[in-house]
Parts: C-alpha cells; sequence; structure tokens
DNA sequence: GTCTATAAGACGATAGAC
DNA sequence: GTCTATCGTCTTATAGAC
C-alpha cells in the first residue's frame, strides 16, 4: 500500500494535496498514526497515547488538532467512506455494460479492501463504535454504496444480461465478498491485490448472469 | 433465538444438558451475560463489571468461575467454533450430492450466522483479541471449517457439477458470504433467518455450478 | 503548537469477611 | 461461593509553562 495512496485518502480536503511535505502535517501524521492503530488493535484498545506515540508526539499533543479519540475515529470512518464510494462510481460510469460495471465494482471494491485493509476494517469493523450522531453522519454514505450495486443489479435484469431473484440481498451478499477481504488479507496471504480484483470481478458475474440459452 | 440453542452452544461438556435448571448454573448464566456484552459492545468496550451485574453478580463474582476476561472469550470463542464445525460436518454428511451438500453448507452457515449473530460476532470479530495461546487454540477449529468447504468444491470439481477456477479461494468468498451476516443481521431487518437460508444456499451453488451445456 | 504534569475517574483483578 | 472494600494501574482529557 503505498502512502501516498492512504494520505490522498486521508488528507484534508482544503489540503496542498500534491506536496510530499503534507506527510509532515502534524493533522495528517496523527490519522496515519491513528489509522495503523485501529486497524492493528481496534478502536477501544486503542490508546490516545498510543497514537501520539506513534506520531511522535506528547499524550496531549493529539488534542491540539481533534478533540476526542472518537472524533479521530470519525474523520477516518468519513473520508475512508467518501474514498470507497467515490471508486465504485466512478468503476460503474466507466463500465460499456452492466456486466462490466459489475465486474469493476465487485472487482475493485475487493481490491481496494486488500490494497487498503487497515482502512478498510476501520471503514468496515469500526463502524458501530462511533457516537449516536457520527454513525448517522457515515449511513448515509454507507447507503449510497449499496445503491451503486442494487442500481447496477437493477440494469442487468433490464437489459437481460442478469437473473436475480431479489437485487437488494443479492447486493449484499456480493458487497459481503469484498467487504470479508478486509478481515482476512494481510500483506503475507498468497493472493495479491490484483489477483483478488480479478478473481473476485469474476465470482460476482458468476452470482449474477442468466443462465445461457439452451 | 432461543434461550436453549444457545445454551446447547455454550453449555459445559459435562454439563446437565437437559435441565431447564441449567440456567440457574452460575458459569453459565455468566458465560450468556458476557456474550451479549461482547456482542453488544465487543470484548475491549466491555467491562468486568458490565458482565457481574448483568448475570446478577458483584464484580468480584466472576473471578470464582473464570480466571479473567480474556478467558470468558476463550471459552465462548471455542464452544462458538465448535458449534459452527459441528454444524457443517452434519450438513456435508445428510447431503446426497455435492451441490446440494454445498446448498446445506452455506445455507445453514448463513442461517446460523443470523439466528446466533452474538455469538457469531464474536466468533468472527472478536477472534483476535484472543491471547497469542487462545488464539492458536481457535485457528484449529477454523481449519476444519474452511476444509469442509473446500472439500465439497473439490468433490464437485470430480463429478463435473462445478466447475471452480481456484478452490480455496473460491471456499474463502463462499464463508465471507454467510460470516458477513453476523455483521448486517439484526433481528430486525426484512430477512429471516429462514429467508437467508434459502437465498444464499441458491447464491452459493450459482457460484460454482458448471455451465448447461449448449 | 508542543511540552510536562496531573486531574478525575474507570479499569481488571484481589483480599479477606461471612 | 458470594459479598464489600480496595489495590495498583491505566485511561481520556485538561492546565499551564514555554
Amino acid at each position: 500500500m503505498s502512502e501516498t495512496a492512504v494520505l490522498a485518502a486521508l488528507a484534508p480536503e482544503g489540503g496542498r494535496q500534491s506536496a510530499v511535505g503534507d506527510v509532515a502535517d502534524t493533522a495528517v501524521r496523527i490519522m496515519l498514526a491513528a489509522a495503523d492503530a485501529f486497524a492493528e488493535r481496534g478502536f477501544h484498545a486503542t490508546t490516545t497515547r498510543d497514537i501520539a506515540s506513534r506520531a511522535g508526539l506528547s499524550p496531549a499533543g493529539v488534542y491540539v488538532h481533534f478533540a476526542s479519540k472518537e472524533v479521530l475515529l470519525f474523520e477516518l470512518s468519513r473520508r475512508g467512506h467518501e474514498r470507497a464510494r467515490d471508486l465504485l462510481v466512478a468503476a460503474t460510469a466507466a463500465a460499456p455494460t452492466p456486466t462490466e460495471a459489475l465486474r469493476a465494482i465487485v472487482g475493485g471494491f475487493s481490491r481496494w479492501h486488500a490494497e487498503h485493509y487497515g482502512l478498510g476494517r476501520i471503514v468496515q469493523f469500526e463502524f458501530r463504535h462511533l457516537s449516536a450522531e457520527h454513525r448517522d453522519a457515515v449511513l448515509g454514505l454507507r447507503k449510497e454504496i449499496d445503491e451503486v450495486v442494487a442500481d447496477v443489479l437493477r440494469d442487468g435484469v433490464s437489459t437481460g444480461e442478469f437473473e436475480v431473484a431479489d437485487v437488494p440481498a443479492t447486493a449484499l451478499a456480493l458487497l459481503s465478498m469484498a467487504i470479508d477481504v478486509a478481515r482476512w488479507y494481510a500483506p503475507d496471504v498468497r493472493y495479491t491485490p490484483e489477483a483478488i480484483e480479478a478473481a473476485y470481478g469474476d465470482l460476482a458475474v458468476r452470482l449474477v448472469r442468466a443462465p445461457s440459452p439452451r
């Protein structure tokens, strides 16, 4: 996972996103440190001291930039969800047919959960530790992600490429395959993110394709 | 989720498993309390005081029956994994063909993660919070579960019912669909465990079935 | 904006009475 | 086997110097 890719996902919207000097930005450094810690140990097992020390700061140094540990989780969760949604929207727009759109979506989403499995774990498995207000704020992004997949399934059904009994249930199952990659993936598994993308894109198409005429 | 079903999963092997009186057994009551708390909040966000109070005990009362909070997690994780494995082994043995075995395995595993979504969350998502020794002890059970699915896939490939590019990768994707049910399922979703069983059993077969001859 | 020092309380686990 | 009381430690977050 390249550091710049993570920075692109985490850097504040208004930030100077071109400069490598962004890594020196303290807020970004804290977010990267928190992302590593949350992904490794989970939100509640991570201490603010751990985050501060990974970022090269004193325990108090974090609070100049973030009001609480939970706000830090929220910022990571929100940016991660936005990044994931943007990926799916772009993949759908670029595909010529529903079949290719589905392959691109599920393959790309699976690859993203492998390449960014740390951020992926935070997005998918630390979501429930957000405060009620922040959880609501992120819930809208999660629904957008569900809808991208459901829309592609409906498109494919209408062209006759797909045969799907229950569109929302199938969308959920397809997303489950990709989401779960963040749980089991580690850099030492025998699959590369690219191999996962190809394999899971194929599996997705097999799952919904209408039977060939006999 | 019936209470007796959970008790059957949690009661100590030597326990009087027929009597309803088992609920009164303090160790079982503590395990049920811990299972609820861990599933709701996660292991690290759960306090021993919370477990004790749910079980109707003082904070010290837990330690007569369990040496630590982590040992309690281990007991729940171990029994849950055993239960899940037994389910898969029984489903495979009862099925006449690889196709029906796969339908029974993935459908049954998915249903189990819905009906017992609390225990399912502990098994699948709190696994990493076990101590190194206890994690190793449970890892064997997880491998057994993977192997049941991979064996059925290999059987189906050899009979020609299935066409699978990569058996371990496909087994992983099939398990992912079922495991992720524990993440999103709640009693208020619009799917019943029975509907999930039927839908996911079908999806599993579609994912691996060889194309019909033309 | 970063530090040292510390407040204020919660944490896992234990001691010892009954 | 359960209780009350508490130990020693760690926790999030803040105060105030620089």
